[in-house]
DNA sequence: CCTTTACCTCAAGTTTACTTGAGGTTTTAC
DNA sequence: GTAAAACCTCAAGTAAACTTGAGGTAAAGG
């Protein structure tokens, strides 16, 4: 049973992001601590974990909320076991594949047409003839 | 050769985004136009792909900076060529690339070990035992 | 013991990516 | 011709994600 306690600066710098960070993290309710006797926060060694995938989440552009709203499956009050874990990675499996698919999409469709709407590519009248896609949606409807 | 014209009403709403977002783009010079006798904007078609591909880099979690520098190699003044995209495209697809491995390496490590010091999965002691990634860097070194 | 380092809270500030509001001109439609 | 819609600029406001600064206590080290 892993008992590590760790304090913010070390949090902070194992993490790679500033303690005024960590506060705020905790302050929105994407990690809690507990306190000791100076009112000093003390972390559970699993923070890094969650810290870790918050950042990876946020790097790939999604926001907080929807972040701390994602990571509520885990139990807040203990280390999550491996089965907590388990059940988060089946729900992000569907997510992240998704993911791909749309930068597997942008990354084949950037020398052709995406249904913007230009109809400046040379395929543009083989998928988009005079725009037809504009009554699909706005935007770029082939990248969706 | 392809001369259609856009005012910008036409322009946000196929886009689907706000005159105001428009205006915006203009302002920090990810996108541009013509002015008419009326000092109307006017712009021309291939703004549509322009402000879709920003669209989705964007949802990729890229800041507009970024994306301004990486358009940069599209040419301004007229309407990009099949061979100006290609290489746009070229260079885009190291960067989705990478991307696409990033989001993978999360998405099959979140039952296991990430490297980020949490010494709390049952893989741990074999990926990072004793927490000696921290040398590598910080966060999820594994993830990196 | 004293100094330095590490921690606390609270609130204002900064950056990014827009949006809104105010006040005006031009175009379109009836 | 008139009213409504579409356009303009400028500047302040909003939201999200932090950072900084001010003023204080506690812990660590010599």
């Amino acid at each position: 049973m892993n008992k590590r306690e760790l304090k913010v600066g070390v949090v902070a710098e194992r993490s790679g992001i500033a303690i005024s960070a960590v506060h705020f993290y905790e302050a929105e309710g994407l990690i809690s601590s507990s306190r000791n006797q100076s009112n000093h926060r003390v972390y559970r060694a699993d923070v890094l974990r969650r810290i870790a995938v918050i950042k990876a989440a946020q790097n790939m552009g999604i926001g907080l909320g929807e972040i701390k709203q994602q990571l509520a499956t885990l139990p807040d009050n203990r280390t999550p076991t491996q089965s907590d874990w388990a059940k988060l990675a089946q729900q992000w499996r569907v997510l992240l594949d998704q993911r791909i698919q749309r930068i597997e999409r942008l990354r084949d469709s950037l020398e052709g047409c995406i249904g913007c709407g230009c109809l400046s590519m040379d395929n543009c009248p083989i998928y988009n003839q005079d725009d037809q896609l504009a009554s699909k949606g706005t935007g770029a409807v082939l990248l969706k």
